[in-house]
DNA sequence: ACTACGATGTGAACGGCGTTCACATTACCC
DNA sequence: GGGTAATGTGAACGCCGTTCACATCGTAGT
């Protein structure tokens, strides 16, 4: 914005580098995001971020929790509160849409060995956790809802994955969406006869 | 081996390098995997791989293909032919501990936007695709294959990721292995309540 | 208003990287 | 043995992350 431009002190380098490296990972590879082309992009040296920055991995870790933010307003955006296993699954089917329409983003989000320490990743997972736990507890109020979180978190972060791999053909948005759905679907029956004591039978326990 | 040691054209630098290269992965980060390392290891100049891969890309396929043959064995040593739903619970376990051992590996497997076009990829990928296939179509013969398989093999390979970046803790092992077992079940419970509501053999636990 | 100081940006430099190219060396075929 | 293709070498290019001395700027204290 207009705001900084008068500064020679480039105004607010910090926010302005983040901006700059969303926008080299939107249109290229994350190949392409390197320290000196984000700061060739926000206009500065290439030793200027570290003013902001402590080194590389830092100024990822900021892009990452815009990312984290980003994918938990796409997944709000689904369903505010989401309470069905249909609602499930179109949560699941916005979080792999959202890992292949902003691959490169989504890498730096969970690809790589990052900093544990990050004080902002490690809130942006137990944030996306504990969502997940929510609309289970609220769908499957009868099911183990630790493990039960677990596996669906887990169902649908490996479907964004093998896609985002090419594991998966990823070609037909509508064919990727179907296969998410069905791949939830399966699990959710499951948990569903499990949830409900009417056939006993049908469970296989004990 | 001492078969090569008498040549001064290296002997069989094509295989000599991916060792280097999986040597460097074990005691090492991803991070430190550069060609020049590979050949410094291998003892060799830095221009020399390029007789034998196109890129480093190449280089890190053939390594690759390793660890797709090693994962393909760590399962298969874990039963031969996996046919109950403990028996593919025990096969997931091993699926990440093999992520959790040698993560470097892992991720050089399945992390990055690697060549698609790799044939040792692709057919390696179909494998293992065609493989959970396998366990799925005899453990539960009735259910859809394609949709359950699917399911499976990216819960599993979910799990290994989320332990894998620390989103899931992993630092006991044991706690790893239960938490995939309870995961599996869940899934596993309900395809065989759909599969074969009749026969209800105690499938449940071990 | 002037000055001193801390915050911020610059430019050059270091070593490491992937990759290429001309050149040297070796193995193999006739 | 001589020619040829395969294989390894060393230097070079441009890019990278990172550091450091230095320049520039906003601002607080007087």
């Amino acid at each position: 914005m207009s705001a900084s431009s008068s500064t020679y002190h480039h105004g607010d380098l910090r926010v302005a580098l983040v901006r700059a490296a969303l926008e080299l990972l939107e249109d290229g590879g994350a190949a392409e995001l390197s320290l000196r082309a984000v700061a060739r992009r926000a206009g500065v040296a290439a030793s200027a971020p570290y003013r902001h920055y402590a080194d590389r991995d830092a100024l990822l870790s900021a892009v990452a929790a815009v990312g984290y933010q980003d994918l938990a307003h796409a997944l709000a955006k689904v369903h505010p509160s989401p309470s069905t296993p249909d609602d499930l699954a179109a949560v699941a089917v916005a979080y792999v849409q959202f890992a292949l329409q902003r691959p490169a983003l989504f890498r730096v989000m969970f690809g790589e060995p990052c900093d544990r320490d990050s004080a902002e990743r490690v809130s942006a997972t137990q944030a996306i956790s504990s969502y997940v736990a929510a609309i289970v507890e609220r769908a499957f109020p009868g099911s183990d809802p630790e493990a039960l979180s677990t596996a669906i978190w887990a169902l649908v972060h490996g479907l964004a994955f093998l896609h985002l791999d090419g594991k998966l053909d990823s070609s037909d948005p509508a064919a990727v969406a179907q296969r998410v759905r069905a791949s939830i679907h399966a699990v959710i029956a499951a948990s569903a006869s499990l949830a409900s004591p009417a056939g006993a039978e049908s469970s296989g326990r004990r």
